[in-house]
DNA sequence: TGGGTCATGTAACCTGTTACATGATTAG
DNA sequence: CTAATCATGTAACAGGTTACATGACCCA
């Protein structure tokens, strides 16, 4: 997944694996959390697969820096990816993990637990307003500026589903809440 | 963190890998979709850990079976791991990492993408409706059956992110058509 | 002189996925 | 007879996480 992720990136421009790091951590982050070790593992996987080709470019004073460029068999890959299969989400929730069996604690600390998650959602969305001036600054890059309304989508996606999260959270604090006062 | 769910799951009642199986594929795999080779090997790893203990249990004609209780000590380690940290959601939403990409494609394509993933989400919706009926089922185990809200509240969860995304992509497929006139 | 940024990675580990493998019972 | 269900796993792989490691430059 990733590998295609720094694939599509190199299709925009030839990057180094530090400046794709900046791109997932200013606009990609809220969706995909990249770790720079993973990252330069991808690389040379790109170019053991021959999709992307590596360029020591040599620098004064600092060590040398490897830009790595999408080849055509790369393109290629990364159109094929894009069509295979059909959209399919992710059958792993973390959080609904450990609500499944939060009726293993008290009712007290479970509605606390609630309430964070909205503190949470709360941050999260003040943190995804910042990304639309990264993606609009990165939008320079494109061939057809229009390719930017996919970038507005995943943010879109982001902004609604901290919505959501904070209404369920919402819900289930008011369950408790109401269930209180009975006899257990 | 399957090793906590089969934990929460065997806190309840003592349990076969089979059986952990069933009910991962009834009342869970919505969120958490587990396959036999890991339930098994975390089972190993949950008596490695002396969270749990393995009691074969000999059968007629067939060959024996595997039934796995709770330890003390597993319980305590239910109760850590429910208290451990605060609520985080995970940062990895795969569709989002092709949404990001489907500019290198065509429009038209992308609309019906959305489509798809919209009808992926009815049906989706459909399978979660026969998930309480389980839930209720399996509640007969419960020493409190107060506890199955916080199972009902998965059920939740599952239908407002289902919901969420149909609109989303709705959203999309909209964006997508007011700008199919236009010149490109 | 000390902290932040640029810049690159390795190693070990954990966890989830895919493929393969076996064999008996039971219901249609 | 044959397909489904019960019941158990192993092996190899893929991909994400954590910890560790290095070194120079620049700004305060």
């Amino acid at each position: 997944m990733l590998k295609h992720g720094i694939l599509g990136l190199l299709s925009y421009k030839e990057m180094t694996g530090y400046e794709i790091m900046l791109v997932f951590r200013d606009s990609l982050r809220f969706f995909w959390n990249a770790h720079t070790s993973q990252i330069y593992r991808e690389l040379q996987a790109l170019e053991e697969k021959g999709w992307a080709e590596k360029t020591p470019v040599p620098q004064q004073g600092k060590p040398d820096k490897n830009l790595y460029a999408i080849s055509p068999k790369g393109r290629k890959e990364l159109l094929r990816w894009l069509s295979e299969g059909g959209p399919e989400l992710e059958a792993r929730v973390p959080i609904l993990m450990k609500v499944f069996f939060l009726g293993e604690r008290g009712r007290e600390e479970n509605i606390r637990y609630f309430m964070a998650l909205q503190e949470y959602c709360r941050i999260f969305l003040e943190a995804l307003d910042q990304v639309p001036a990264h993606i609009e600054a990165y939008s320079a890059y494109l061939d057809n500026p229009e390719k930017a309304v996919y970038w507005q989508m995943t943010v879109d996606y982001g902004r609604k589903n901290m919505q959501m999260h904070i209404q369920w959270a919402q819900s289930c604090i008011d369950k408790l809440e109401s269930g209180k006062g009975e006899v257990v």
